[in-house]
DNA sequence: CAAAGTACTATACAAATGTTTAGTATAGAG
DNA sequence: CTCTATACTAAACATTTGTATAGTACTTTG
Protein backbone atom coordinates (compact mmCIF):
# COMPACT_ATOMS: atom_id res chain seq x y z
CA UNK A 1 0.00 0.00 0.00
CA UNK A 2 1.12 3.74 -0.67
CA UNK A 3 1.43 6.07 2.56
CA UNK A 4 0.19 9.50 2.46
CA UNK A 5 3.38 11.82 3.83
CA UNK A 6 4.10 11.86 7.19
CA UNK A 7 1.99 9.17 8.26
CA UNK A 8 2.59 5.51 9.10
CA UNK A 9 1.47 2.67 7.01
CA UNK A 10 -1.79 2.22 9.58
CA UNK A 11 -2.53 5.40 10.29
CA UNK A 12 -2.55 5.84 5.68
CA UNK A 13 -5.15 2.68 5.87
CA UNK A 14 -7.25 4.20 8.67
CA UNK A 15 -7.49 7.28 7.07
CA UNK A 16 -8.35 5.69 3.68
CA UNK A 17 -10.99 3.71 5.71
CA UNK A 18 -12.67 6.56 6.89
CA UNK A 19 -12.47 8.39 3.41
CA UNK A 20 -14.20 5.05 1.93
CA UNK A 21 -17.53 6.26 3.78
CA UNK A 22 -17.66 9.75 2.96
CA UNK A 23 -17.33 8.30 -0.58
CA UNK A 24 -20.27 6.19 -0.23
CA UNK A 25 -22.08 9.00 1.09
CA UNK A 26 -21.94 7.54 4.80
CA UNK A 27 -21.32 9.09 8.34
CA UNK A 28 -17.96 8.62 9.47
CA UNK A 29 -17.28 4.99 11.24
CA UNK A 30 -17.63 5.01 15.45
CA UNK A 31 -14.43 3.24 17.13
CA UNK A 32 -15.27 0.34 17.11
CA UNK A 33 -16.77 0.13 13.79
CA UNK A 34 -12.96 0.80 12.61
CA UNK A 35 -11.58 -1.26 15.38
CA UNK A 36 -13.77 -4.60 13.92
CA UNK A 37 -12.46 -3.43 10.55
CA UNK A 38 -8.98 -4.06 11.45
CA UNK A 39 -9.51 -6.45 13.86
CA UNK A 40 -8.66 -4.32 17.17
CA UNK A 41 -9.79 -5.61 20.39
CA UNK A 42 -10.38 -2.35 22.01
CA UNK A 43 -12.12 0.64 20.58
CA UNK A 44 -9.19 2.72 22.37
CA UNK A 45 -6.60 1.41 19.47
CA UNK A 46 -8.87 3.32 16.99
CA UNK A 47 -9.64 5.97 18.97
CA UNK A 48 -5.61 6.56 19.07
CA UNK A 49 -5.01 6.63 16.03
CA UNK A 50 -7.56 8.55 14.85
CA UNK A 51 -6.09 10.89 17.38
CA UNK A 52 -2.59 10.82 15.42
CA UNK A 53 -4.48 11.69 12.10
CA UNK A 54 -6.17 14.91 13.94
CA UNK A 55 -2.98 15.74 15.34
CA UNK A 56 -1.42 15.62 11.59
CA UNK A 57 -4.33 17.90 10.21
CA UNK A 58 -6.24 15.24 8.54
CA UNK A 59 -9.18 14.85 10.68
CA UNK A 60 -10.98 16.71 12.97
CA UNK A 61 -12.55 14.88 16.10
CA UNK A 62 -15.80 16.60 16.95
CA UNK A 63 -15.47 15.52 21.12
CA UNK A 64 -18.70 13.87 22.16
CA UNK A 65 -20.37 13.53 19.24
CA UNK A 66 -21.03 9.85 17.41
CA UNK A 67 -19.34 9.21 14.26
CA UNK A 68 -17.80 12.73 15.12
CA UNK A 69 -14.99 12.54 12.68
CA UNK A 70 -14.62 14.82 10.10
CA UNK A 71 -12.39 14.77 7.01
CA UNK A 72 -10.42 17.56 6.32
CA UNK A 73 -10.30 18.59 2.75
CA UNK A 74 -6.84 18.01 1.05
CA UNK A 75 -8.24 19.73 -1.73
CA UNK A 76 -10.06 17.56 -3.47
CA UNK A 77 -13.31 15.85 -3.63
CA UNK A 78 -14.56 17.55 -0.58
CA UNK A 79 -16.24 21.10 -1.68
CA UNK A 80 -18.28 20.33 -4.71
CA UNK A 81 -17.81 23.54 -6.68
CA UNK A 82 -19.50 21.91 -9.55
CA UNK A 83 -22.54 21.05 -11.27
CA UNK A 84 -23.54 18.08 -13.64
CA UNK A 85 -25.46 19.52 -16.19
CA UNK A 86 -27.12 17.19 -18.65
CA UNK A 87 -25.88 16.70 -21.97
CA UNK A 88 -29.30 16.98 -24.32
CA UNK A 89 -29.51 15.97 -28.39
CA UNK A 90 -31.99 17.68 -30.43
CA UNK A 91 -34.78 19.07 -28.62
CA UNK A 92 -38.52 18.90 -30.23
CA UNK A 93 -40.02 21.38 -28.10
CA UNK A 94 -41.11 21.86 -23.99
CA UNK A 95 -38.87 22.87 -21.60
CA UNK A 96 -35.40 20.82 -22.68
CA UNK A 97 -34.78 19.45 -18.79
CA UNK A 98 -37.99 17.58 -18.63
CA UNK A 99 -37.12 15.39 -21.77
CA UNK A 100 -35.52 13.28 -19.98
CA UNK A 101 -35.27 10.99 -22.76
CA UNK A 102 -32.82 12.99 -24.97
CA UNK A 103 -30.46 12.46 -22.10
CA UNK A 104 -27.09 12.04 -23.48
CA UNK A 105 -24.92 11.98 -20.36
CA UNK A 106 -23.59 15.15 -18.28
CA UNK A 107 -21.19 17.45 -18.20
CA UNK A 108 -19.57 18.66 -15.26
CA UNK A 109 -18.61 22.30 -15.42
CA UNK A 110 -17.61 24.75 -12.54
CA UNK A 111 -19.50 26.42 -11.09
CA UNK A 112 -17.86 29.66 -11.60
CA UNK A 113 -18.05 29.18 -14.85
CA UNK A 114 -21.88 29.52 -14.30
CA UNK A 115 -22.35 32.65 -11.70
CA UNK A 116 -25.90 33.00 -10.93
CA UNK A 117 -27.66 30.59 -12.76
CA UNK A 118 -26.51 27.21 -10.56
CA UNK A 119 -30.07 26.79 -8.92
CA UNK A 120 -31.21 27.07 -12.36
CA UNK A 121 -32.02 24.68 -14.91
CA UNK A 122 -29.46 24.09 -17.17
CA UNK A 123 -28.96 22.24 -19.93
CA UNK A 124 -25.82 21.34 -22.43
CA UNK A 125 -25.34 21.19 -26.48
CA UNK A 126 -22.92 19.85 -28.53
CA UNK A 127 -22.36 23.15 -31.88
CA UNK A 128 -22.95 21.72 -35.01
CA UNK A 129 -23.00 24.18 -37.98
CA UNK A 130 -20.65 27.19 -38.41
CA UNK A 131 -24.09 29.60 -37.60
CA UNK A 132 -21.89 31.31 -34.88
CA UNK A 133 -18.59 31.75 -36.29
CA UNK A 134 -19.11 35.55 -35.69
CA UNK A 135 -19.13 35.12 -31.94
CA UNK A 136 -16.34 32.64 -32.02
CA UNK A 137 -18.39 29.30 -31.37
CA UNK A 138 -17.43 26.53 -33.51
CA UNK A 139 -18.94 23.07 -34.55
CA UNK A 140 -17.45 20.55 -31.99
CA UNK A 141 -18.08 22.87 -28.95
CA UNK A 142 -20.01 22.93 -26.32
CA UNK A 143 -22.36 25.09 -24.59
CA UNK A 144 -24.34 24.92 -21.65
CA UNK A 145 -27.79 27.32 -21.69
CA UNK A 146 -29.63 28.56 -18.79
CA UNK A 147 -33.86 27.85 -19.51
CA UNK A 148 -34.39 30.01 -16.92
CA UNK A 149 -32.75 33.13 -17.48
CA UNK A 150 -34.97 35.68 -19.42
CA UNK A 151 -33.01 36.76 -22.46
CA UNK A 152 -31.39 40.01 -23.40
CA UNK A 153 -30.23 41.74 -26.61
CA UNK A 154 -26.89 40.31 -27.47
CA UNK A 155 -27.42 37.42 -25.65
CA UNK A 156 -26.86 34.53 -27.28
CA UNK A 157 -29.52 31.93 -26.94
CA UNK A 158 -30.46 28.06 -28.28
CA UNK A 159 -33.93 28.96 -30.30
CA UNK A 160 -36.11 26.16 -32.08
CA UNK A 161 -36.46 26.48 -35.63
CA UNK A 162 -38.62 24.45 -38.17
CA UNK A 163 -38.11 21.85 -34.99
CA UNK A 164 -34.03 21.84 -34.82
CA UNK A 165 -31.69 23.51 -31.91
CA UNK A 166 -29.65 26.40 -33.56
CA UNK A 167 -27.98 28.95 -31.58
CA UNK A 168 -28.42 32.52 -32.90
CA UNK A 169 -27.82 36.19 -31.07
CA UNK A 170 -31.16 37.96 -29.98
CA UNK A 171 -31.03 41.17 -32.10
CA UNK A 172 -33.02 44.29 -31.62
CA UNK A 173 -34.77 46.43 -34.69
CA UNK A 174 -36.66 49.29 -34.51
CA UNK A 175 -38.00 48.08 -30.86
CA UNK A 176 -38.42 44.70 -32.77
CA UNK A 177 -36.46 41.13 -31.45
CA UNK A 178 -34.92 38.92 -33.98
CA UNK A 179 -32.50 36.28 -34.29
CA UNK A 180 -29.75 36.70 -36.05
CA UNK A 181 -27.04 34.34 -37.50
CA UNK A 182 -23.58 35.70 -36.61
CA UNK A 183 -21.84 34.31 -39.72
CA UNK A 184 -21.10 35.96 -43.34
CA UNK A 185 -23.12 32.57 -44.53
CA UNK A 186 -26.11 33.62 -42.60
CA UNK A 187 -27.19 36.75 -43.05
CA UNK A 188 -31.03 36.43 -41.75
CA UNK A 189 -33.00 37.81 -39.48
CA UNK A 190 -35.83 35.65 -38.28
CA UNK A 191 -38.33 37.18 -36.67
CA UNK A 192 -39.24 36.42 -32.81
CA UNK A 193 -42.52 34.85 -33.66
CA UNK A 194 -43.78 31.01 -32.94
CA UNK A 195 -40.32 29.84 -32.04
CA UNK A 196 -39.06 29.64 -28.67
CA UNK A 197 -36.09 30.30 -27.10
CA UNK A 198 -35.12 27.39 -25.10
CA UNK A 199 -31.89 29.13 -23.41
CA UNK A 200 -29.44 31.48 -22.93
CA UNK A 201 -25.91 30.22 -22.93
CA UNK A 202 -24.15 30.69 -19.92
CA UNK A 203 -20.26 29.18 -21.51
CA UNK A 204 -18.58 27.57 -23.94
CA UNK A 205 -16.54 24.02 -23.88
CA UNK A 206 -13.68 23.40 -26.60
CA UNK A 207 -11.49 20.44 -26.55
CA UNK A 208 -8.31 20.90 -28.71
CA UNK A 209 -7.04 17.81 -30.31
CA UNK B 1 -36.74 28.19 -1.50
CA UNK B 2 -36.72 26.11 -4.49
CA UNK B 3 -37.80 22.64 -4.38
CA UNK B 4 -36.66 19.38 -5.39
CA UNK B 5 -39.45 17.27 -7.97
CA UNK B 6 -41.65 15.13 -6.06
CA UNK B 7 -40.66 16.56 -2.35
CA UNK B 8 -42.42 18.72 0.26
CA UNK B 9 -40.76 22.04 0.56
CA UNK B 10 -40.36 21.25 4.20
CA UNK B 11 -38.70 17.18 2.75
CA UNK B 12 -36.49 19.62 0.51
CA UNK B 13 -35.24 21.56 3.29
CA UNK B 14 -34.25 18.64 5.33
CA UNK B 15 -33.02 16.90 2.39
CA UNK B 16 -30.51 20.11 1.60
CA UNK B 17 -29.65 20.15 5.86
CA UNK B 18 -28.42 16.73 5.11
CA UNK B 19 -26.39 17.76 1.95
CA UNK B 20 -24.55 20.56 4.21
CA UNK B 21 -23.44 17.90 6.51
CA UNK B 22 -22.00 15.73 3.66
CA UNK B 23 -20.27 18.78 1.68
CA UNK B 24 -18.77 19.54 4.98
CA UNK B 25 -17.14 16.72 5.17
CA UNK B 26 -19.36 15.89 8.74
CA UNK B 27 -21.68 12.56 9.64
CA UNK B 28 -24.98 13.18 9.49
CA UNK B 29 -26.76 14.70 11.33
CA UNK B 30 -28.47 12.56 14.29
CA UNK B 31 -32.77 13.20 14.79
CA UNK B 32 -32.24 15.13 17.71
CA UNK B 33 -29.84 17.54 15.58
CA UNK B 34 -32.03 18.09 12.72
CA UNK B 35 -34.93 18.35 14.90
CA UNK B 36 -33.21 21.29 16.89
CA UNK B 37 -32.08 22.89 13.97
CA UNK B 38 -35.83 23.19 12.64
CA UNK B 39 -37.21 23.65 16.23
CA UNK B 40 -39.05 20.22 16.13
CA UNK B 41 -39.83 19.53 19.71
CA UNK B 42 -39.79 15.83 19.00
CA UNK B 43 -36.91 13.86 17.08
CA UNK B 44 -40.15 11.48 15.93
CA UNK B 45 -40.92 14.45 13.75
CA UNK B 46 -37.07 14.32 11.92
CA UNK B 47 -37.04 10.71 11.71
CA UNK B 48 -40.43 10.86 10.19
CA UNK B 49 -39.22 13.52 7.65
CA UNK B 50 -36.47 11.42 6.46
CA UNK B 51 -38.50 8.54 6.18
CA UNK B 52 -40.67 10.32 3.57
CA UNK B 53 -37.28 11.05 1.79
CA UNK B 54 -36.30 7.36 2.13
CA UNK B 55 -39.26 6.11 0.25
CA UNK B 56 -38.55 8.27 -1.91
CA UNK B 57 -35.19 7.33 -2.76
CA UNK B 58 -33.38 10.08 -2.12
CA UNK B 59 -31.71 8.73 1.26
CA UNK B 60 -30.75 5.21 3.04
CA UNK B 61 -31.72 4.90 6.95
CA UNK B 62 -28.92 1.92 7.99
CA UNK B 63 -31.43 0.73 10.64
CA UNK B 64 -30.30 1.16 14.47
CA UNK B 65 -26.78 2.63 13.63
CA UNK B 66 -26.53 6.48 14.94
CA UNK B 67 -25.82 8.92 12.30
CA UNK B 68 -27.71 6.12 9.63
CA UNK B 69 -28.24 8.13 7.60
CA UNK B 70 -26.88 7.56 3.52
CA UNK B 71 -27.06 10.10 0.96
CA UNK B 72 -27.90 8.23 -2.27
CA UNK B 73 -26.34 9.94 -5.30
CA UNK B 74 -28.95 11.70 -7.59
CA UNK B 75 -26.52 11.16 -10.19
CA UNK B 76 -24.20 13.89 -9.09
CA UNK B 77 -21.81 14.76 -7.02
CA UNK B 78 -20.39 10.97 -6.20
CA UNK B 79 -19.37 10.06 -9.32
CA UNK B 80 -16.33 12.10 -9.51
CA UNK B 81 -15.99 12.58 -13.03
CA UNK B 82 -13.60 15.66 -12.85
CA UNK B 83 -10.52 17.05 -12.23
CA UNK B 84 -9.31 20.04 -9.88
CA UNK B 85 -7.09 22.13 -12.29
CA UNK B 86 -4.68 24.43 -10.04
CA UNK B 87 -5.51 27.84 -11.58
CA UNK B 88 -1.65 29.81 -12.09
CA UNK B 89 -0.68 33.42 -11.75
CA UNK B 90 1.86 34.21 -14.14
CA UNK B 91 4.68 31.30 -14.08
CA UNK B 92 8.64 32.83 -14.62
CA UNK B 93 10.30 29.71 -14.79
CA UNK B 94 10.26 26.06 -14.31
CA UNK B 95 7.55 23.38 -14.12
CA UNK B 96 4.04 25.44 -13.30
CA UNK B 97 2.08 22.48 -11.22
CA UNK B 98 5.64 22.79 -8.64
CA UNK B 99 4.98 26.45 -8.45
CA UNK B 100 2.52 26.23 -5.45
CA UNK B 101 3.18 30.32 -4.31
CA UNK B 102 1.54 31.28 -7.71
CA UNK B 103 -1.65 28.98 -7.17
CA UNK B 104 -4.68 31.39 -7.72
CA UNK B 105 -7.38 28.79 -6.62
CA UNK B 106 -8.82 25.43 -9.12
CA UNK B 107 -11.05 25.20 -11.90
CA UNK B 108 -13.23 21.91 -11.97
CA UNK B 109 -13.30 20.46 -15.17
CA UNK B 110 -14.82 17.36 -16.88
CA UNK B 111 -12.64 14.21 -17.43
CA UNK B 112 -14.02 14.28 -20.91
CA UNK B 113 -12.51 17.75 -21.75
CA UNK B 114 -9.67 16.07 -20.90
CA UNK B 115 -9.21 12.91 -22.71
CA UNK B 116 -5.72 11.33 -22.63
CA UNK B 117 -3.96 13.93 -20.31
CA UNK B 118 -6.06 13.12 -16.98
CA UNK B 119 -2.86 11.91 -15.27
CA UNK B 120 -0.62 14.91 -16.67
CA UNK B 121 -0.27 17.63 -15.02
CA UNK B 122 -2.29 20.41 -15.90
CA UNK B 123 -2.43 23.87 -14.76
CA UNK B 124 -5.30 26.80 -15.63
CA UNK B 125 -4.50 30.20 -16.83
CA UNK B 126 -6.94 33.52 -17.88
CA UNK B 127 -6.39 34.60 -20.79
CA UNK B 128 -5.58 37.92 -21.35
CA UNK B 129 -4.64 40.34 -24.50
CA UNK B 130 -5.91 39.41 -28.28
CA UNK B 131 -2.93 37.45 -29.23
CA UNK B 132 -4.63 34.25 -30.05
CA UNK B 133 -7.86 36.14 -31.23
CA UNK B 134 -7.12 33.63 -34.67
CA UNK B 135 -7.60 30.95 -32.85
CA UNK B 136 -10.77 31.71 -31.35
CA UNK B 137 -9.25 32.58 -28.04
CA UNK B 138 -10.08 35.87 -26.12
CA UNK B 139 -9.31 37.78 -23.26
CA UNK B 140 -11.58 36.88 -20.39
CA UNK B 141 -11.50 33.07 -21.67
CA UNK B 142 -9.53 29.96 -19.51
CA UNK B 143 -7.57 27.89 -21.09
CA UNK B 144 -6.42 24.26 -19.64
CA UNK B 145 -2.84 23.44 -20.37
CA UNK B 146 -0.98 20.36 -19.95
CA UNK B 147 2.86 20.49 -18.95
CA UNK B 148 3.52 17.06 -20.10
CA UNK B 149 2.45 16.68 -23.25
CA UNK B 150 4.87 17.14 -26.10
CA UNK B 151 3.77 19.97 -28.71
CA UNK B 152 3.00 19.75 -32.07
CA UNK B 153 3.06 21.69 -35.00
CA UNK B 154 -0.20 23.37 -34.80
CA UNK B 155 -0.88 23.25 -31.11
CA UNK B 156 -1.50 26.14 -29.10
CA UNK B 157 1.02 26.59 -26.21
CA UNK B 158 1.38 28.24 -23.47
CA UNK B 159 5.06 30.00 -23.49
CA UNK B 160 7.38 31.88 -21.72
CA UNK B 161 8.96 34.82 -23.25
CA UNK B 162 10.54 38.10 -21.36
CA UNK B 163 9.21 36.36 -18.31
CA UNK B 164 5.59 36.21 -19.18
CA UNK B 165 3.54 33.70 -20.04
CA UNK B 166 1.71 34.11 -23.29
CA UNK B 167 -0.63 31.74 -25.69
CA UNK B 168 1.03 31.08 -29.15
CA UNK B 169 0.77 28.25 -31.93
CA UNK B 170 3.28 26.27 -32.73
CA UNK B 171 4.53 26.65 -36.43
CA UNK B 172 6.98 25.28 -38.50
CA UNK B 173 9.03 26.66 -41.49
CA UNK B 174 11.58 25.15 -43.21
CA UNK B 175 12.32 22.17 -40.85
CA UNK B 176 12.30 25.09 -37.90
CA UNK B 177 9.51 25.38 -35.16
CA UNK B 178 8.63 28.85 -34.79
CA UNK B 179 5.75 30.54 -32.60
CA UNK B 180 3.31 32.34 -34.44
CA UNK B 181 0.78 35.13 -32.70
CA UNK B 182 -2.77 34.15 -34.18
CA UNK B 183 -3.74 37.78 -34.60
CA UNK B 184 -3.36 40.06 -37.07
CA UNK B 185 -2.11 42.99 -35.23
CA UNK B 186 0.88 40.43 -33.91
CA UNK B 187 2.13 38.79 -37.36
CA UNK B 188 5.86 38.04 -35.45
CA UNK B 189 7.45 34.70 -35.93
CA UNK B 190 9.83 33.81 -32.98
CA UNK B 191 12.59 31.56 -32.62
CA UNK B 192 12.22 28.84 -30.42
CA UNK B 193 15.57 29.28 -28.37
CA UNK B 194 16.15 30.08 -24.64
CA UNK B 195 12.68 29.74 -23.96
CA UNK B 196 10.20 27.04 -22.43
CA UNK B 197 7.04 25.74 -23.56
CA UNK B 198 5.15 25.30 -20.60
CA UNK B 199 2.38 23.16 -21.66
CA UNK B 200 -0.13 22.42 -24.65
CA UNK B 201 -3.64 24.03 -24.31
CA UNK B 202 -6.34 21.30 -24.30
CA UNK B 203 -9.43 23.27 -23.58
CA UNK B 204 -11.01 26.55 -23.55
CA UNK B 205 -13.85 27.79 -21.22
CA UNK B 206 -15.55 31.15 -21.78
CA UNK B 207 -18.07 31.97 -19.35
CA UNK B 208 -20.92 34.96 -20.91
CA UNK B 209 -21.88 37.79 -19.60
C1' DC C 1 19.89 6.43 27.39
C1' DA C 2 15.56 8.61 28.21
C1' DA C 3 11.52 10.44 26.27
C1' DA C 4 8.14 10.42 23.02
C1' DG C 5 5.53 8.10 19.61
C1' DT C 6 3.34 3.95 17.77
C1' DA C 7 0.28 0.18 18.45
C1' DC C 8 -2.35 -2.03 20.82
C1' DT C 9 -5.64 -4.93 25.27
C1' DA C 10 -9.13 -4.72 28.93
C1' DT C 11 -12.88 -2.84 31.53
C1' DA C 12 -16.28 0.44 32.60
C1' DC C 13 -19.51 4.43 32.68
C1' DA C 14 -22.36 8.37 31.37
C1' DA C 15 -24.30 10.45 27.64
C1' DA C 16 -25.95 10.26 23.03
C1' DT C 17 -29.01 8.15 19.97
C1' DG C 18 -32.41 5.24 17.23
C1' DT C 19 -36.70 3.65 17.93
C1' DT C 20 -41.32 2.75 19.69
C1' DT C 21 -45.96 3.71 21.15
C1' DA C 22 -49.62 6.95 21.45
C1' DG C 23 -51.50 10.97 20.06
C1' DT C 24 -53.20 15.71 17.52
C1' DA C 25 -54.17 18.44 13.44
C1' DT C 26 -54.47 19.66 8.55
C1' DA C 27 -54.73 19.06 3.50
C1' DG C 28 -55.60 16.61 -0.71
C1' DA C 29 -57.26 12.53 -3.45
C1' DG C 30 -60.55 9.16 -4.88
C1' DC D 1 -66.73 11.05 3.25
C1' DT D 2 -62.92 8.22 4.07
C1' DC D 3 -58.24 7.21 3.38
C1' DT D 4 -53.65 8.56 2.90
C1' DA D 5 -49.94 11.70 3.39
C1' DT D 6 -47.96 15.52 5.77
C1' DA D 7 -46.39 17.51 9.95
C1' DC D 8 -45.79 17.48 14.09
C1' DT D 9 -45.82 16.60 20.24
C1' DA D 10 -44.74 13.65 24.29
C1' DA D 11 -42.58 10.20 27.00
C1' DA D 12 -39.81 6.26 27.52
C1' DC D 13 -36.32 2.44 26.68
C1' DA D 14 -32.43 -0.30 25.13
C1' DT D 15 -28.36 0.28 22.69
C1' DT D 16 -24.76 2.51 20.84
C1' DT D 17 -21.03 5.23 21.42
C1' DG D 18 -17.29 8.46 23.04
C1' DT D 19 -14.32 8.56 26.56
C1' DA D 20 -11.52 7.45 30.63
C1' DT D 21 -8.23 4.77 33.31
C1' DA D 22 -4.68 1.39 33.54
C1' DG D 23 -1.69 -1.35 31.27
C1' DT D 24 1.97 -3.88 27.81
C1' DA D 25 5.38 -3.87 24.17
C1' DC D 26 8.07 -2.04 20.51
C1' DT D 27 10.32 1.72 17.81
C1' DT D 28 12.10 6.18 16.83
C1' DT D 29 14.15 10.49 18.03
C1' DG D 30 16.95 13.80 20.54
Amino acid sequence: MFSIEGLTLRQTEILEFLRKFRREGKSAPTYREIAKHFGFKSPKAASDHVHALEKKGYVRRHGGRSRGIELLSPKDTLTDNTISVPILGNIPAGYPAEQTEHRLGTLAVDKAMLDGSTRHRLFALLVSGESMEGRSIHEGDWVVADADLPPHEGDVVVALIDGENTLKTLAKQEGRFFLKAESPKYSDLIPLKEMMIQGVVRSIFRRMY
